[in-house]
DNA sequence: GGCTTCGGATACACCGGTGTATCCGATACA
DNA sequence: TGTATCGGATACACCGGTGTATCCGAAGCC
């Protein structure tokens, strides 16, 4: 059990080279990519030895799920700031830029939740804790799509907002996969601005290019 | 090296082993993922003994890409005769529901497909190999879509065919992803369809509910 | 059908990671 | 500042996979 009550001791140093442990491990997962990385190379990345992990988690896996929740964790504020930025109304293609301009930034990260993809597929457990994340993400741009929905109408065949989050998410993911390839963040970046407004204009509203070009 | 001129002698035999370990490759991998998977485990599941796979194979990799390279052409195939099954013309609609079915079909294949994405996106030749696998679809994709001109215009939002074949192979992607995670096939055929309809069409032309039931 | 050549099996030595048990030093509280 | 306690380091035994070298049997050619 590498769960601890916070009622501990010496709980200073320890959340400290936990957080170490996680930083490193984010490093080292990303460069490599998990399931060819051991125990020992985070340890060494990190500059602790294998007791200290031991210490505080029971394994890898462990590791790896603490890992994604901690910085998925995060992305979601950082995305539901960028959301929830501006005020009750204003254009969509403003929220897109902020948005995206958090999710598209970071390979490393993009690389990482890959390998949580592939890891969540086939384990229901933790498939439902990444279901769980989206969702929230989901509920998130259906809200802000909510509010704007003065502005701009959806496009019927999407249903609600909850199934315009839908495709909204589906069109970030299709984006990304391309990205983890080809590497080329500005034309991603265009992408999604082209899809997104393709998906959430009626198509007749804004008809001038949206972003082929960078 | 594996790889041997195709004059030799016994290569009879050879061909099926190679055929068996390839097979039993797949299994594996879509079973237990890639990087969790050991040589011995693909010659049990073939029925061979580790000096049949360094026979044919010098590492894991080769057979994972040759494995993948063979599946993709095989995939690749099915969509092209799938869009190109009807007459010059036809609704787009049929021809979408057909790829659907040849692509959202086969857990297992989705599976090993983003195995390999991950192990491509850490590995820059190996991006090129599915880059150009991409490219080719998105081709087939395009010119489909520029027979269909002629009934459904396409919005201006996404550039040319070119354009809209990225946002439909995207599209795809995305869908992929969620599917992976919550496995439902039936959701995942209607969203793509809901997408693909959303993207394709001009908005106002197909207005009515495109596939939220099952 | 005999012989040659090739494919695959078996055996072996090596290596690297894992997990645990034990020990030392740092930390927080009195 | 002393001391009990906790965190992390070190050491060790184990295990499983790898790769190679050697051998046997089967497939193809005459």
């Amino acid at each position: 059990m590498a769960a601890r009550a916070t009622t501990g001791r010496v709980t200073r140093r320890r959340a400290r080279t936990r957080a170490n442990l996680l930083d490193a491990a984010f490093r080292v997962f990303a460069a490599k990519g998990f399931g060819r990385v051991s125990i020992e190379e985070v340890c060494e990345a990190a500059g602790y030895s294998r007791g200290a992990f031991y210490s505080n988690f029971d394994s890898l896996d462990e590791l790896f799920f603490a890992l994604y929740r901690e910085r998925a964790e995060l992305i979601a504020e950082q995305v539901s700031g960028a959301l929830a930025l501006d005020g009750p109304d204003l254009d969509v293609t403003a929220a897109v830029d902020r948005v995206t301009e958090v999710l598209l930034l970071d390979r490393d990260w993009l690389l990482v939740k890959t390998d949580f993809l592939v890891h969540a597929a086939r384990d229901p457990a933790v498939a439902r804790a990444l279901l769980d994340h989206r969702a929230r993400l989901r509920r998130a741009i259906a809200d802000r799509l909510g509010r704007a929905h003065g502005h701009t109408a959806l496009p019927a065949v999407l249903g609600d907002a909850e199934g315009a989050a839908h495709a909204v998410v589906a069109a970030y993911d299709g984006v990304t996969t391309q990205l983890l390839l080809d590497r080329d963040v500005a034309r991603a970046r265009g992408r999604l601005k082209q899809l997104l407004t393709a998906l959430l204009t009626d198509g007749s509203g804004t008809s001038g290019r949206a972003g082929r070009n960078a």
